[in-house]
DNA sequence: GTCATATGCTGAGGTTACCTCATTATGAGG
DNA sequence: CCTCATAATGAGGTAACCTCAGCATATGAC
């Protein structure tokens, strides 16, 4: 928002690698958040969606656990697709405590098409970067968050 | 601020680079929580505490456009840095509208010492990498975010 | 100068995405 | 069969945002 007074902040954007890192990411959550809109279905959701899809129907707290929420949360995630009608829940035959999400034909549709929509927003975003230079990056982030 | 979250190792998901990107932001995120957790403060809070000091007093109008978040939310984020004696409101001499921050004594050595802390963080974090690793994914992600 | 319009902050009230705690149903081991 | 652990959920709470309206002040047009 400019600069009526003569102190402003507005100091070049920070340098240090932990700045980039969050930059980076922000930018391309931001994207893809953007390319989701379509479809109404916030970030978190999608994800839902997704390990529901990967594995053809997930238990409540797997879907928890995914997405590092309480179990209770994972209800309410599950509600919102269930509104939408992506999922449905049903009894796990295994186990009658437990409670199976199992995407529908509409949730696996669009779990395709939000992982190609996906693909696409990576694929754009690292496009900035060489062949080679990505391979870097990957390495070096590969050995970042290796514990 | 207690967020007894965080079981669960990480299972290996994606190694795309954008998942990869983003896991790297998450753990330090995590960490960079985690050692302000002594003071007390939120990360929001702590970045606008970091603005304000930055620049000696920083409008409302200035902390929003920094933290990227709504005007109206500054008011509060500065009214939390505010009953924890961080920073007072002045009016400001050049626009009676306007309202600045300024850091209190309190406030100017917190902002040391989160700085320093948060630098520790960083340096922890990146220190599994060379340093000359460390310079190629500098150099990697500047130009990923060059806009 | 006066007036219309824009800007800066804040009160009121809403939403979202989480949380904890208590409850109910079921499973598993002694 | 009794106890203890676990799965989901109802109830109720919180943090961090938001929009919108209102007030004080600034600014530019006339």
């Amino acid at each position: 928002m400019t600069n009526p007074r003569g102190r402003e902040p507005e100091r070049a954007p920070e340098s240090e690698p932990s700045e980039l890192l969050m930059q980076a990411t922000r930018a391309l959550r931001r994207r893809w958040a953007a390319s989701l809109e379509p479809w109404g279905l916030a970030p978190h959701e999608a994800r839902a969606l997704r390990v529901i899809c990967d594995s053809d129907g997930a238990r409540l707290s797997d879907v928890a656990a995914h997405l590092r929420i309480a179990p209770r949360s994972a209800t309410e995630v599950v509600d919102a697709l269930q509104e939408k009608a992506f999922v449905e829940r049903m009894p796990d035959p295994t186990d009658r405590r437990a409670v199976l999400a199992v995407p529908t034909d509409a949730g696996r549709a669009l779990a395709q098409e939000i992982g190609a929509a996906r693909q696409q927003v990576s694929r754009d975003y690292f496009a900035r970067l060489e062949p080679q230079e990505w391979e870097q990056l990957t390495g070096l982030l590969r050995r970042l968050i290796s514990d």
